[in-house]
DNA sequence: AGCACGCCGACT
DNA sequence: GTCGGCGTGCTC
């Protein structure tokens, strides 16, 4: 490639001729050697003139490291750490016109210098270094290779994920100088926690302390997570907090500003561009600031001296990275936690099952209020079951309970009112209008659906069901169980027209609204907040959210409305809850009682006794049948490892958004299950890491997907 | 992934 | 005899 040679023949490189170096011809190289060679007539570095690479390339079985020679040249740069280019292919052995030809030029980060190689053969020269900039530290070597190990990925994936690409401007810019660490703050709302003051203090005294915290309902939250920070700062460490989207790292990076000024920390979202971005990261890197804030690709922040690591949220679904290998955020921090032996803070209004066993396992204490306190701070919950709304003749007519109506009412006498409706796309679930039995196929049971005004079909067997009647009470009219938002916020509208109506869903997102009375119909994770809280929340998505038949979908239905409950006013100050949900679910009971921990504890307990993960590990292999059948045969999995399956693979829905790991359109592909105790994830990993690299290094077959931790098993 | 080496059939 | 098919294996 010309512009290669126009880098190696730039002045200042050696004669062409002597970085060719060493090289005899391939011939010669294939007579076996009893010595590995020497540097002879090649101008290299006068010490350590080996670069051991991390070569920047995906492909499994390439997931190793490669010995280059220093040129003299590139000695002064070529440090561990750097961005290099290097020759990489089986053409680089051959020479032409004195010059090594072929092998194509990629990318790779340089992690050590050694006096020598290891490896037999003759060693080709760096090509170049891209940039002086020590980027991978030896910190965020050891976090990538251990994130790559856990998911059964490769460290060039990981890498991608963990060091963002690079912006020469933004390079040449130099960071601006650190601040001296601020004072510790006072522990402000977190006295409202009982052990809350006790952690801040370890933080500032430069202990490790590791907790899960659930968190009051109300704005306080945001101000917490900065008081933790800035306690670990004060303790001269660095510290790093993840959240799930761009609004939540603007209320923790407003909190952490009043609290410790502008200049001490760093704020990271994809939302900033690429070299802005890059200006931030290496601004982290180079010690400039010692805290971060940002979104899951923060979760891989170069943050010097770490003394604590949080996440908020874990639940919310975009702590999940959609790239290779697809790591969970709160894995990654548990990783760096273990690794770095710093402080370890996961937050959240609900509590996921994984969130229950740190607790349980007694690795990290819980950091909860009392029930006065949740009394004072959460709203009053009511609930209206599907049954009693049938037999409500107000709320057939207008399609909403009469106590939902009161309470809307009511509350728009003082401030807002939320009304959270399912997300449009959401296939809404068919029932019996009469009484509000769901409409089964009569084949195979599975849910009938109307993809179009007028067709009805079985959502799991296709089958057209247009001559449907109710199997109990044999009526022939079906209502959607859940309302589009569209429609509510109309409706609503219409039956109070003197209140504003103001909608925030995906494409239109609001931020806060103002305390006055008004009618915010919102889709779950959009809610605004409202100055001073609602008055009152309408949850109508009880019915989607329940009804899917998915491992987590208790947990999730529960973490939505405790996410929109908790911008409600505390019950003390009229705060009320209307959820429309049978009120003998386990979520629904944990939300009225508002007891996030012992839902989770209970969905614990029960994955416990079914073997299902975070009790066990799981890992998904998917792919054609016959590929996912040899992979399985030529793989040597741990000796405990349970294989359940394989099951066919449900043909994407039309319509549905497509999931990485889906397979491509109009195949088939089936699904095996594999299962190990907690503990020996590792060896899983590393199994199924071997058995990917023999099947790609023998190119043989299709290849299959590998999915650690699957997120939908049934 | 590329790309070269190597051991088999049709051509000057 | 030699050119070239693409099966197999390696890449510092």
């Amino acid at each position: 490639m010309s512009s290669d040679n126009e880098r190696s023949e730039r002045p200042g490189d050696g004669p062409p001729e002597q970085l060719a170096l060493i090289r005899e011809t391939v011939r010669q190289a294939k007579v076996p050697r009893a010595k590995p060679r020497t540097w002879r007539g090649a101008a290299l570095a006068k010490e350590l003139p080996v670069a051991r690479v991390a070569v920047n390339k995906g492909v499994l079985h390439l997931d190793q490291f490669f010995d280059y020679a220093v040129p003299e040249e590139l000695d002064a740069d070529a440090q561990p750490g750097v961005r290099v280019r290097v020759r990489f292919g089986a053409g680089a052995h051959q020479v032409r016109d004195g010059r090594r030809e072929g092998g194509r030029l990629i990318d790779g980060f340089i992690v050590e210098r050694r006096a020598e190689s290891d490896y037999s053969g003759p060693l080709a020269a760096l090509a170049d270094v891209v940039s002086p900039e020590p980027v991978l530290s030896p910190e965020l070597l050891a976090l990538t290779r251990a994130v790559a190990d856990r998911y059964a990925g490769s460290l060039a994936d990981v890498l991608q994920l963990a060091v963002p690409p690079r912006s020469a401007r933004a390079e040449a810019k130099p960071s601006p100088e650190p601040l001296p660490p601020p004072g510790a703050p006072d522990v402000g709302t977190w006295e409202r926690y009982g052990r809350g003051a006790g952690f801040l203090e370890a933080l500032a005294g430069g202990g490790a302390p590791r907790a899960v915290w659930t968190a009051l309902p109300g704005p306080h939250w945001a101000d917490e997570l900065a008081r933790a920070v800035a306690a670990t700062l004060a303790s001269g460490r660095g510290a790093l907090v993840v959240v799930p989207d761009g609004r939540a790292v603007a209320r923790v990076d407003a909190a952490l500003t009043r609290l410790v000024g502008e200049g001490r920390h760093a704020v990271l979202t994809a939302e900033a561009g690429p070299e802005k971005r890059y200006r931030q990261w290496l601004a982290v890197r180079r010690g400039s600031v010692r805290a971060v804030v940002g979104t899951r690709a923060a979760m891989f922040a170069p943050v010097r001296d770490l003394g604590l690591v949080a996440i908020w949220d874990d639940g919310d679904a975009s702590h999940s990275e959609p790239h290779a290998p697809l790591p969970h955020a709160r894995e990654v921090l548990l990783l760096r936690a273990a690794h770095d032996r710093c402080g370890f803070l996961l937050g959240a209004t609900s509590c996921t099952v994984e969130a229950a066993q740190l607790v349980e396992s007694g690795w990290a204490q819980p950091l909860v209020a009392d029930r006065g306190q949740v009394r004072r701070a959460a709203p009053l919950v009511r609930t209206v079951g599907d049954g009693e709304l049938a037999r409500d003749e107000a709320a057939r007519a207008a399609r909403l309970p009469s106590l939902a109506w009161q309470t809307v009412r009511d509350g728009l006498k003082s401030g807002p009112v939320l009304v959270q409706v399912p997300r449009r796309g959401y296939v809404p679930r068919l029932a019996c209008e009469r009484c509000r039995t769901p409409a089964r196929c009569g084949h195979c049971s599975g849910p009938l659906e109307a993809p179009g005004e007028r067709d009805l079909r079985c959502g799991w067997c296709g089958r057209d069901a247009g001559g449907w009647h109710c199997a109990e009470c044999g009526g022939t009219r079906l209502r959607a169980q859940v309302v589009g938002a569209r429609r509510t916020a109309e409706e609503l509208g219409r039956a109070f027209p003197a209140v504003p109506v103001r909608t925030s869903g995906r494409d239109h997102v609001l931020d806060t609204v103002p305390g006055r009375p008004a009618l915010v119909v919102s889709t779950p994770g959009a809610e605004p907040v409202a100055e001073g809280g609602y008055a009152a929340a309408l949850l109508l998505d009880g019915w989607a959210m329940l009804g899917r038949p998915d491992l987590r979908s208790g947990e999730e239905a529960l973490r939505r409305w405790m996410d929109a409950a908790s911008l409600v006013r505390g019950q003390e100050d009229g705060g009320t809850v209307v959820v429309v949900a049978e009120p003998t679910l386990r979520p629904v009971q944990a939300l009225v009682r508002w007891d996030p921990v012992g839902h989770a504890q209970r969905e614990l307990a029960e994955r416990a006794e079914l073997g299902f993960p975070p009790v066990s590990r799981m890992a998904a292999v998917t792919g054609p049948g016959e590929a996912v059948a040899a992979f399985l045969a030529a793989a040597e999995l741990p000796g405990d490892a349970e294989v359940l399956g394989p099951v066919p693979l449900p043909p994407v829905a039309p319509g549905r958004p497509r999931r990485p790991g889906d397979p491509p359109a109009g195949e088939s592909w089936e699904r095996v299950l594999l299962r190990v105790p907690r503990g020996n994830g590792a060896a899983l990993a590393a199994a199924l890491k071997s058995a990917r690299a023999a099947r790609l290094a023998r190119g043989g077959g299709d290849p299959v997907r590998i999915r650690v931790d699957p997120p939908d098993i049934g």
